[in-house]
DNA sequence: ATTATCTATAGATCTATAGATAATGC
DNA sequence: ATTATCTATAGATCTATAGATAATGC
């Protein structure tokens, strides 16, 4: 590195560009106005990134490692299965919270770019088997033991992805709607996760 | 009316605009396409509509209407709460399989124009007031009977936001990881609309 | 005479690159 | 000598309108 002072340009692009990309997506994002965000100048964002889709999934492809990440892992046998599942949807549920505009990211750009979606679909397709393998087994010995109700991992899986996303998806919503105050929300936030939880522990009962 | 042989020209650009904003949003759907699949001139669009925006407008908030009538009306006395609460949800469900694009629409544009939501929900304000009211009114009373556990009518309207938009909003994501058939995916959505009806009933159990 | 349609284009983006200049490391 | 930064601009959009032409209704 040369020149370069505070903190080096190329990670104040990245952290530009992340924020406006989260805030209003990939089509309604300029390099010209990364540019002006980041402190510099619209050249220089080519000149790290020579594109604005290269930039972008930069971004993206790391944001989709945070946010599998929770998903994908599932480990100890000290625990019952409903408390490892619990733990597993409160520690999804604070991810997303952390990164309350992923869920829209990832809705609009994966809904709008085909090949985006495929790209990240064959990337996690190994990890992605693996998991649901393990965790299919649980659910129907669990099943078997008549601990839970006769049901596809997938069922649990939209139900959860359901309740976990969707609060942040309609928080803009929320927020001018009901004229909640940021504090509040928070309480809303804390709320959700134990209501999700019981919800989706109670779904399960045979 | 004149010229215009085959169906009028502005009903044709109305169609071919619905047809690619739900698809694709505001920011990706141009003019010069909305001509292209209407079959005229581009200028057409505008001679018509003047703004990409006025034309935007006209579908969106066509939308809207037909999505938030099912939950704002709320009649009957003749069935139990609990009965009526199905149908609302079966109804709501119904209408968003219906118009699968609808959520996604929804999410997108309310989430990066701060001022369409302000209107939408400027233009809903009482209607919206009125219903809840009834409504919060009849769940309080529930409550107090016993039948249901203590709860905001809030809770209620999120859980079943969240189960029944989510399977839509992820359904072009869900499409491509698991290669489902249009077939499968039908029998997808008979399922989760059984499914989330008894989560949702079952959530409410004292 | 009025309405509908077309061609052409102004003006505003926006992405990406070429080429000049400045700063740094050896 | 190399890397970082800047200015300037080509080329591709895209929205919106002006102005000409064609079709219709009276």
């Amino acid at each position: 590195m040369k020149h370069n002072k505070e903190g080096n340009t190329e990670q104040q692009i990245l952290e530009a560009a992340e924020t406006l990309f989260l805030e209003k997506g990939f089509a309604l994002t300029s390099t010209t106005e990364i540019a002006k965000v980041a402190g510099c100048n619209q050249a220089l964002v080519h000149y790290y990134f020579r594109t604005k889709e290269n930039l972008f999934e930069a971004i993206f492809e790391k944001k989709a490692r945070l946010f599998f990440s929770v998903i994908f892992q599932n480990e100890g046998a000290d625990r019952s299965f409903e408390q490892r599942l619990k733990e597993t949807i409160e520690a999804h549920f604070d991810i997303v919270a952390a990164n309350s505009k992923i869920p829209f990211l990832f809705i609009n750009e994966l809904t709008t770019n085909q090949q985006r979606l495929i790209t990240l679909s064959e990337e996690f397709v190994s990890a992605r088997e693996e998991a649901f393998r393990k965790v299919e087994q649980e659910l129907q010995a669990e099943i078997k033991k008549g601990t839970i109700r006769p049901m596809e991992l997938i069922d649990l899986l939209i139900t959860v992805i359901s309740l976990n996303l969707t609060l942040f998806l309609v928080k803009p919503i929320i927020k001018v709607i009901t004229n909640i105050s940021d504090e509040d929300f928070q309480k809303l936030i804390a709320h959700r996760k134990q209501e999700n939880v019981k919800i989706i522990l109670n779904s399960l009962k045979p």
